[in-house]
DNA sequence: AGTATACGATACAGTCTGTATGCTAAAGTT
DNA sequence: AACTTTAGCATACAGACTGTATCGTATACT
């Protein structure tokens, strides 16, 4: 979203770049320090001194407000090329790990309950980065494939989520701690589900 | 919550059965058609023709509200002992895929947010539906330990979460769909990565 | 100078929250 | 039958937030 705008050249007054900047901070900071629910708006522009009609020229409402300050915080994150497919989604399972250890924590919930409502707002993030990320990763996968590392014909999509899932469902239940460690294991459990062996134990 | 109340005899007025019956069926079918955001204490308090107080004197917030009506939807379910891990766990996550075909899909996203907020109804929640849930698919993978089926040592918990996890995430994001077909599989994949046999592929 | 857009301030109606108050209804207790 | 206790209903209220609108001012380009 927002992107670059190398586009036609803008005429009248330009935004002024300090409200962009200071109010990703600002959503970033309050969803840290007080939740979700208490990104306003209101409290919001209270907060970068600034009008709220200032705000609502950016963003039609609260949701995509969050939605592009997540979106800046939690990057695209590619997983690499290393070589080693082991290592290609421990990187990439580490941005999750990263960005849930900051203040993302207690914004996915409000962010997946708002796509919820708003078709269009979830198209935008899952193209903005869950995409992004699954094709990186899945090209890790397809690289492993490749080395025969990963049996040919598995579902790699549920493969996938079952790499990453666990990331969000810890931070959105609290249930259990997401750990560094917890990226080795994980990998590790889901290379040897998807290796090629005998694939039987009924 | 809001157990059967073995306790002291009740004094005054009894409540009305019939409001948190209707209750719980307005606040599910509001989750159904038109999401977490509309549910709110005034329009359920609309809906089933009676005082907003009324629902006051039953739930403190409307966070209280969904998260009863949720718990009683789900339920604990327990995952059985038919004698094969991979039957309990197919049942046990079929429980799972099931309510999420249902209004709960769109409730979760909501209902993790209100947790982020509120620690005490973050252990409730966990404590009435998710601690039972995963205390029962425990049971079966420790039947299935000491029958050789699963290498000892192995982390259970991040086993449950690579088991479960997709099931919320999927109904969180809508990038893939939750489908019956989803529920073989995923127990298939996490019983071959369980599988105590040579676990090495660096 | 003229045009176009941004910013700030203010206002407004609408919705929801939580709390409070009074009145009536329905049960058990004495 | 009177009393006590709790539930339900209706209403009110202050506070917060939403979206939209309007107006004057500021800052760019042509």
């Amino acid at each position: 979203m927002r992107s670059i705008n190398s586009g036609p050249k803008p005429r009248g007054r330009p935004r002024d770049g300090r409200i962009d900047r200071d109010v990703v901070a600002a959503v970033l900071g309050v969803l840290r320090l007080r939740g979700y629910r208490a990104v306003t708006i209101e409290n919001i522009a209270r907060r970068v001194r600034s009008a709220r009609t200032s705000l609502y020229r950016r963003w039609p409402s609260k949701r995509h407000l969050v939605a592009f300050a997540v979106v800046h915080e939690l990057g695209t994150q590619p997983a690499p090329d290393t070589g080693s497919l082991r290592e290609d989604l421990e990187i990439a399972v580490e941005t999750l790990r990263h960005a849930f250890a900051g203040p993302l924590g207690s914004a996915i919930g409000g962010l997946a309950s708002d796509m919820a409502h708003d078709p269009a707002l979830a198209r935008l993030i899952r193209a903005a980065v869950l995409t992004p990320r699954r094709d990186s990763m899945r090209a890790a996968l397809a690289r492993g494939e490749a080395r025969g590392q990963i049996a040919p014909g598995l579902d790699l999509e549920l493969l996938l989520d079952a790499l990453t899932a666990p990331y969000y469902f810890r931070a959105l239940f609290g249930h259990a701690p997401i750990t560094a460690g917890m990226n080795e294991k994980i990998v590790d459990l889901l290379l040897q589900a998807a290796a090629p062996q005998a694939r039987s134990n009924t």
